[in-house]
DNA sequence: CCATTCGCATAACAGTTGTTACGGCAATGT
DNA sequence: ACATTGCCGTAACAACTGTTATGCGAATGG
C-alpha cells in the first residue's frame, strides 16, 4: 500500500488488505475522494498524536519538531512516502491545494513558535522570524524528498548531521543583510 | 496537462492536445511507460538547457544556481508541477526512484562546485562543503513544494527574500562544530 | 420467537484504461 | 506509372476502474 503508489490505490486493494470487500467501502464513503481523504486526516492525526521529542526549550525544540518530520524511522518513512505520494492527488484539485497550503502554514506556525522562543533564549540572533520559520520547513520537506528517494545515502544519522549542521549555521549567522537598495 | 495531475495524463489525452489518436503515440513509444520517461527526459533536458542565470562566482553562482529551480516564472512553475507530482510514479517503481536518486545527487554535484568556489572565494566560511550543498538542495526542494501549494503565500519576491535570508545565515554562520563527542 | 433493521458480500454496470490488430493513404524508389 | 514501404487513424480488445443495485445473514427490539 505505501510501496504501490497512489495510483495504485484500488478500492479492492483496500478492501483485500482489510479483508473486506468493496460493498464496506461503498458502504462508509460515499466516493472513494472521501476515503483518501479520511485516511490523510487520519494519517495526519496519527502522526501529530505520536510522541514528540522534547528534548528541550528553544533552538533544541525547534530540531526536535524537524527531527519529528524527517523519515528517521521506517514508520516515519511510510508516512512521507505516503504524504508525497499525495501530492499530485492534490495539486490537481485546488481545494484539496488549499487544505495543503493551510497545513504547511499551520506547520510553519508551528516552527514560528519554537523560532521566537530560540531567539528571546538567545540561541538564535534577530532577524525576520517567519522567514527562518519558512526555510526551516523547506529544508525539513527538501530533506524528506531526498532521503526518499536515496535512503541509503541518507541514513538517520546522515539527516541528523545536515540538520545539526543546518542549525549550527542559523545559529551562528542571520545578521539581517537587507537586499541592496536600488535608490540610495 | 500540467493541471490535471498525472493520473489524469492518458494516452487518448495527449493524443489529442497533440491533436493526433493513439495510434501516433503506440507507433513510436512501445509502451505508456516509455513516453512518459520520453517526456520527463525532455523536460529535463529543456530545463536544464534553458539559459541559466550567471551573474558571478562563488556565492552569486550558488544563488543563481537555486534561483534556477524555483518556481519563479509560470513555466517553472509548470515543470516543478510536472515533477513533483511524477515522484509517485517515480516512488512506485524501485528502478525509477534509483533513477530520480541519481538525479538529484547530480543536482547536489552542481551545488557542490558552487560551494567549494564559494569557500575558495571566501565567501562561505570553511566546513564540509557536501553537507552545505545537500542543505541547499533541501532548501531548494522543500521551498518548491511549499510555493507550489501556496503560490499567493510565496511570491517570486517572496521566494527570493528567503533564498538570499538562507545565503546569509549560510555566509556568516557555520563555524564547523563537530557533533557532541561522546568519548572525550 | 418473530419481524425488522442494519452490515456487508456478491454481482452487475457503464466507463475508461493501455494495448493490439487492421486498413487505407501518402510518400518513396525504380 | 507501378510496387512497396512506413506512417498513423479506426476500431476492437481485455482488463480494470468507481459506483450502484440486490440479497443474504446476523444482530436487534418488542
Amino acid at each position: 500500500m505505501a510501496t504501490r503508489g497512489f495510483a495504485g490505490l484500488t478500492l479492492r486493494a483496500v478492501a483485500a488488505e482489510l479483508g473486506a470487500t468493496t460493498g464496506l467501502l461503498t458502504h462508509y464513503f460515499p466516493t472513494k475522494q472521501a476515503l483518501v481523504a479520511y485516511a490523510l486526516d487520519l494519517l495526519e492525526e496519527r502522526t501529530l498524536s505520536r510522541p514528540r521529542r522534547q528534548s528541550g526549550g528553544g533552538l533544541a525544540a525547534l530540531r526536535d519538531a524537524i527531527l519529528d518530520i524527517l523519515p528517521l524511522t521506517s514508520e516515519a518513512r511510510d508516512s512521507n512516502r505516503i504524504w508525497v505520494s499525495s501530492w499530485d492527488n492534490a495539486l490537481a484539485d485546488p481545494a484539496l491545494s488549499a487544505d495543503y497550503a493551510r497545513k504547511y502554514a499551520e506547520g510553519r506556525d508551528r516552527m514560528l513558535q519554537r523560532v521566537i522562543a530560540a531567539q528571546e533564549a538567545g540561541e538564535l540572533p534577530p532577524g525576520e522570524p517567519t522567514d527562518l520559520a519558512a526555510g526551516a520547513q523547506a529544508f525539513a520537506l527538501g530533506l524528506v524528498v531526498q532521503a526518499l528517494f536515496d535512503p541509503a545515502a541518507f541514513p538517520p544519522g546522515r539527516q541528523t548531521e545536515l540538520l545539526d549542521n543546518y542549525l549550527a549555521g542559523l545559529a551562528a549567522g542571520p545578521c539581517p543583510i537587507s537586499s541592496p537598495d536600488p535608490h540610495a
